[in-house]
DNA sequence: TTCATAAATGTACGCGCGTACATTATCTCA
DNA sequence: TGAGATAATGTACGCGCGTACATTTATGAA
């Protein structure tokens, strides 16, 4: 008890020591504290000659505005939250994926004075996002990693009946107006079966992710309707379920290889999956992309490296995080908020490289990056 | 002006309509606020009826603690600083390094109650640590991606001269006594080195990353003592410098093959600059390894996914982070900090995969991981 | 029963800032 | 030159909480 405290003054004592208050560059400026308030924030009108007393008084004190003092006396705590789903130790997206949103959203955040105050949750337990608002750790919130499990959606759910700017990346939810930045998972899964099919293969196989997440139905739709249109037949027998890890996509290779006979080609829902499905299917001797091909999902770093290049789709994550996180600034700063509730949605693009060409190895291709 | 306020009130109405206030628990439960505020915290003796009284009312009243207000009435922003680089759109490091090393962080600090806050700052820029300490932003700080860069260093040196509970990360500073947990890159391009020259690889050229890291340093030690114990001269010649990123080891490919006639094997400060590395030499219609052995570093995923899976070094970055967030922790619990201003130094681990076999194909060797 | 002692609770104040409102200085135009 | 308007500044208070200190209540030994 007694240590502790003798610490923890020792830790700040310095700190404290050289910290001057608003009422000592007040008094060194001749002004009254709300003058100096007024200064640094730069409301009201202020003589020109009274700014350049007080500006020279707090930098010769080297005073700093206490910001939470700051954000108590405004009842804002300036810091915009990001929940993202805690694996301990598992990566259930690829970092790729959180990284390049997370990369997106900082350089939104970075020149506005934000904070970003990351939190984690557990995947599939109800997660009490009110809470943040009203104990005022954050004044907005993005929403990472999303899925529709019920206990999940419940909590999104609660959300958005509060008038409280958040949105989600990434994920819809049916029949909720969430305010929410997603990419164009159906037409990207539809440019991918177009992009198949037109190379003459009509028996695509299709490992897809796990269905809580809207992207993952999504694909399913786009890959459903390029089928359709040529008339082909949708067959539940090789549509295969992972989870979007690497080992899950390792693990879909004994079924995918079992049914090689009825397979032309397959298309996974994300890069990771991808990989994991050509190492499964290299070490049962298949000579790729000839003997079946394969087309990734993401355009992750990794799918450009492996042997052969992933055949992808391009998703604009960082450009997604970029979005919603502007979204909140603007709302905020007391901005439009016209799309506040509504869906943004992102285009993908689709990466030609050699996974999914069947073509003799001397037809050289263009690679895209 | 009218607008906005009519925006950002209509934006916290609802939130503030059911925001109960702890006098309204206070008289709910029949006690003093101060009664409320000790039963809320734990502190001081309550007896057991009051204590479930005040529990029902604030339950009741669906009351939660002002985080803010909380933290200002504590002197203390209940927030722990992650300083990052900012590269927009390029990733100075790989996404791998961050993300372990953040996770490792989330894991500490996501059971105490603290919040993270992601900070940016302009790599070889000078940066005000000790501001986010004097504006209370931060009751502590943790520094990533750090280099000995002049400014850098220099804003280090600032933090260090305070009393703060901080801690770098994979980076050390020479003379200044700095807190930080690094990892044993000595010993990781020792024993390295040593498993090439254990495999009679005797002419061992190095690509190692920007020299402003300590980690580069320390890599280049290691290499340095494995060759000195065999009594082999150090050789300038074979000593490539990259930046750690890919681009800059497919670059080094060039050189790299014009030695080729004077190359055994080539060692890599990060897998990036392998993979990087093994890519231009593919290009140039090397047989990888057989025509030349490459050993990378860090055991990132890619290093697994690419042809030939690389023999790297395993640096704990998880733990990394860990550890450096349980120190500034268990700091700010008042704990011991004997171990404040030290060096945590964690090991590093040979991961041995093709990419150095140059025995024939048949004979099989076995894969970690 | 009677105090001393401890346990339990109440009272009162400050943390540092933003800002509504009051006040004073300055300007404008007749 | 004066009065009304406006610019510039000062005064005063609240934000919600933690906690030192004062006060009351329960406990226990003599």
């Amino acid at each position: 008890m007694y240590a502790r405290t003798f610490m923890n003054q020792a830790s700040t004592e310095r700190i404290e020591a050289s910290m001057a208050t608003r009422k000592e560059v007040a008094e060194l400026a001749g002004v009254s504290e709300a003058t100096v308030s007024r200064v640094l924030n730069g409301v009201g009108p202020i003589k020109d000659a009274t700014r350049e007393r007080v500006m020279e008084a707090a930098a010769r004190l080297g005073y700093q505005l206490n910001a939470v003092a700051s954000s108590f006396a405004r009842g804002l705590s300036g810091n915009i939250g990001v929940v993202l789903p805690h694996v301990p130790k598992v990566h259930l997206f690829s970092t790729y994926y959180f990284s390049e949103i997370l990369s997106g959203i900082g350089e939104a955040v970075r020149t506005g004075g934000h904070g970003l105050l990351l939190l984690y949750r557990d995947p599939g337990q109800p997660f009490d996002y009110v809470s943040l608002f009203r104990t005022r750790r954050v004044d907005a919130c993005l929403v990472l990693g999303a899925s529709s499990l019920p206990d999940e959606e419940a909590g999104i759910r609660a959300l958005a009946e509060e008038d409280v700017p958040f949105c989600v990346v990434d994920q819809r939810f049916g029949g909720l107006p969430v305010p929410a930045v997603i990419a164009d998972h159906v037409s990207g899964s539809y440019v991918a079966t177009r992009h198949l099919l037109a190379s003459g293969h009509a028996r695509i196989g299709f490992l897809n992710g796990s269905p809580q997440y809207s992207n993952s139905a999504d694909r399913s739709q786009g890959y459903r309707m390029a089928l359709t249109e040529e008339g082909i037949a949708w067959n539940e027998d090789i549509v295969y379920e992972g989870n979007y890890s690497r080992k899950s996509g390792y693990e879909a290779a004994a079924r995918v290889a079992a049914d090689f006979d009825r397979l032309d080609a397959v298309l996974c829902g994300n890069d990771r999956m991808a990989i994991g499905l050509v190492q499964g299917l290299k070490e049962r001797g298949f000579r790729l992309p000839y003997d079946l091909p394969i087309v990734g999902y993401d355009n992750a770093d990794a799918s450009s490296l492996i042997d052969p290049p992933l055949t992808t789709v391009e998703v604009p994550f960082y450009e997604m995080g970029l979005r919603a996180a502007s979204r909140l600034l603007s709302r905020l700063g007391g901005g439009a908020e016209d799309a506040s509730a509504g869906l943004e949605v992102l285009p993908t693009r689709l990466v030609v490289r050699k996974s999914c060409k069947t073509s003799t190895p001397e037809a050289k291709e263009s690679e895209n990056e």
